[in-house]
DNA sequence: CTGAAAGCGCTTACAG
DNA sequence: CTGAAAGCGCTTACAG
C-alpha cells in the first residue's frame, strides 16, 4: 500500500503539501492540488488511519458495548447508533458482552486500548473496577438503556427509557382482563433495568391493591434459558400465576417454550406479556402484548450525548418513554372482535 | 493517559525495556521485570494499540461486513465470528451494509483505511470496483455466506452453506403434502444466495415434474418489505401459488404480514417455508418450516480461513450443508399427531 | 541483559 | 503557498 511519501514523490511536492490537500487546508495552490490529487488517484492512495490517529489523538471511532447481540432490542439499538454516528462522521466498533461481566470488561479494555474517542455502554452488571476506571481515566462515556452508579460516575450521562407508565398500563390491562395473580420474570438485580422493571411492576400492582409475593418474582438473566427455567418454577407452584410478565423479549421466548412444552395455552392457561417489542410478536401464537421502547430515538440521543462530551460540550441525560402495545396474549381485550 | 516513557521513568529503565517486558521478551532480568510491572500497575498503564499497530503493521482486528444486522442469521453469524476471533486473539469490527452496496463500500473503505488485518465479507451485490480493489490490494479476505466472482478474486476462499439438498427435501415435503403450485420469493439476483436458492428450487421442482413459471418467481431483496410486496403480487394472481418459499427469514416475516392482513391462513390458504431458521419460528402461528444453516460452524470456519490467509498459510474454501426442519406451515405432515 | 536510535505514516507549528 | 523538522507512542535490530 502506498504511503504519503509515495504520493509526494510522484506529485513532486513534499509530504506536508500532500497532507494539506488531503485535509482540505485552504492554503494550497490549485495546480499543486491538482497534481497531488492526480498522484493520489494514480496510486490508489488511501491515508493510513492508524498513523493519522496516532498523530491527531483521535480515531473518529465510537465504542459500543452491548449486553447481547442476539437480543433484537440491542441489535436495533446498535443499528440506530451506527446510523447516527455515521451521519456525524464517526464509525462504531461494537463489543458484545453476552450478558457476561468478564466479556464486557474485555471489550471495554480492548476498546480503550484502541483509543476510541468515546464509549457507549449498556452495562451487564453493577460496574467493574475497570469500567469505573475507564470513566475516570477520561474516556468520554455515556450509558444507554442500563446504567451504573458509583464514585466518579455522576458525570456520565444516561440515555434510557422510563417504562414506568407503560408498565402501569400493562398492569391495568391485565387487571381489566380479570387477572389477579401476576408474576414477573425479572432481569439481573445488578442491572438498573433488571431492578426498575420489577419496581415499576410492584408499585403498579399496589395501585390495584395487588401483592407481589416473593414466589412470583423469578430471577432471570435476560436470556431465553432463564425465561424457561423461571416459568417452569412458576407453573410448578401450588397456585401458579395467571399472568407472567417477562422483563425482556428473550425471556418471553423462553417462557413460551416452557408453556408450550407443557401443552398449556396462552392466554387461556397463562397470560404473557413482554418488555421490548419485536416484529415477530405480531405473528406468534397468540400475538404477544409488549412494551415498546423508542429504540431509534434512544440510539440517536445516545450518540448525540456522547459526541457532545467528546467535543467538550456539556451533555445531558435523556429519558424517553415506552408505550404499551396490547395484543392477544393476555386475553381478548374488551370490545374487540376476535 | 500515561505513555510508555512514563512507565520507563518511574521504573528507572529505558522504554525499550518496558516494551520488552510488556511483550514477554525472554531476555529481561526478573527483578527489572518486577520493577516495570510495578510501575505499570501504579500508573494503570495500558499500551496504546494505535501506536503499536503503526509500528508492527498489524492491528489484530478483523473486519466483518454483513448484509443486515437486523437479520437474525447475520447476527448469529457475527456472534460466532466474534467468538472464534476472540479465541485466537483477534477482535472484530462489524460493518452493517443494510443490503445497500453504497454502505457496503463505505464499510470496506473504512475498515481497510483502519488497516484491519483481514476482511470477512458477505457481499450485498455483484462486487463493486472498491471491493475488487481491496482484494487485489493485498488485504486478506474471505467471503462468508455469499460471494462474488471476478478478476483477482479466485484466490479468495468462500465459506458457505450449500442448501441444495435441503431445498430438494423441502420440495419433496411440499409435494408429499399435495402442493403443486410452488412459488419463491427470491433474493437479489446480484447475490449468490439470491440466485442459488432459486436455482436449487427450480431443479428440485423439475425433479418432481413441476414447473416454475415466471410469475411464481418474485424478486425480493432479503428484507421484510419486499416479502410483503412479492406476496401481495402472488396472492393477486388469477391462480395464486399453493405454497410460498421465502429465501430468507425476513422476507418470510413480510409474507406472513401480508397473508395475515388479507385474513388468509397458513397453511390452509397458502403454505409457507423459509430459508434460515430462527428461534421464533417455533412459536409463530403456525410454526414455520425452515431450512437451517450451521451458522456457528460457518463463522468458525470463516475465521479459520481468514487467519490462515493472514498468517500466510494456504486457506481453503469450505462448504457446509443445511437441513430441513419441517414444522406445520406447509400442512400437517403425514402420520403426525396435531 | 539493557539502552540509544531509527522508523512506522501521518500532521502541524514554524520559517521562509 | 510550500518545505523541513519535530513528534505522536510504540517496537526492534544493533551495540555493548
Amino acid at each position: 500500500m502506498p504511503a504519503i511519501k509515495d504520493v509526494a514523490q510522484r506529485a513532486g511536492v513534499s509530504v506536508a503539501t500532500v497532507s494539506r490537500v488531503l485535509n482540505d487546508h485552504p492554503a494550497v495552490r490549485t495546480d499543486t492540488r491538482d497534481k497531488v490529487l492526480a498522484a493520489v488517484a494514480d496510486l490508489g492512495y488511501r491515508p493510513n488511519a492508524v498513523a493519522r490517529s496516532l498523530r491527531t489523538h483521535q480515531t473518529r471511532a465510537l465504542g459500543l458495548v452491548i449486553s447481547d447481540v442476539l437480543n433484537p432490542f440491542f441489535t436495533e439499538l446498535a443499528r440506530s447508533v451506527e446510523d447516527a454516528a455515521r451521519d456525524r462522521g464517526y464509525s462504531v466498533v461494537i463489543g458484545n458482552a453476552d450478558e457476561r461481566p468478564d466479556l464486557q470488561d474485555h471489550h471495554v479494555r480492548t476498546l480503550v486500548d484502541r483509543r476510541i474517542d468515546g464509549l457507549l455502554v449498556s452495562p451487564t452488571d453493577g460496574g467493574s473496577p475497570l469500567m469505573l476506571d475507564a470513566a475516570r481515566t477520561g474516556t468520554p462515556m455515556v450509558f444507554v438503556d442500563r446504567w451504573i452508579e458509583g464514585e466518579g460516575l455522576d458525570e456520565v450521562p444516561v440515555v434510557r427509557t422510563d417504562g414506568g407508565a407503560a408498565v402501569r398500563d400493562l398492569v391495568a390491562h391485565l387487571h381489566a382482563l380479570g387477572h389477579r395473580r401476576l408474576a414477573i420474570i425479572a432481569g439481573p438485580a445488578a442491572t438498573t433495568t433488571g431492578r426498575e422493571r420489577v419496581d415499576a411492576f410492584r408499585s403498579a400492582l399496589r395501585e390495584f391493591g395487588l401483592a407481589l409475593p416473593a414466589e412470583y418474582i423469578g430471577q432471570g438473566d435476560f436470556q431465553a434459558d432463564s425465561g424457561r427455567r423461571v416459568t417452569a418454577r412458576f407453573l410448578d407452584l401450588p397456585r401458579p400465576p395467571e399472568a407472567i410478565f417477562a422483563a425482556d423479549n428473550l425471556m418471553a421466548l423462553g417462557a413460551m417454550d416452557e408453556i408450550r412444552s407443557r401443552g398449556l395455552r396462552v392466554p387461556d392457561d397463562v397470560a404473557l406479556a413482554a418488555f421490548d417489542d419485536i416484529p415477530w410478536f405480531v405473528h406468534t401464537d397468540p400475538p404477544i402484548t409488549a412494551i415498546a421502547q423508542p429504540t431509534g430515538d434512544l440510539g440517536h440521543a445516545a450518540v448525540g450525548a456522547l459526541i457532545d462530551r467528546i467535543e467538550g460540550r456539556p451533555a445531558a441525560s435523556v429519558t424517553l418513554s415506552a408505550r404499551l402495545v396490547p395484543r392477544r396474549s393476555c386475553g381478548e381485550p374488551e370490545g374487540s372482535t376476535p
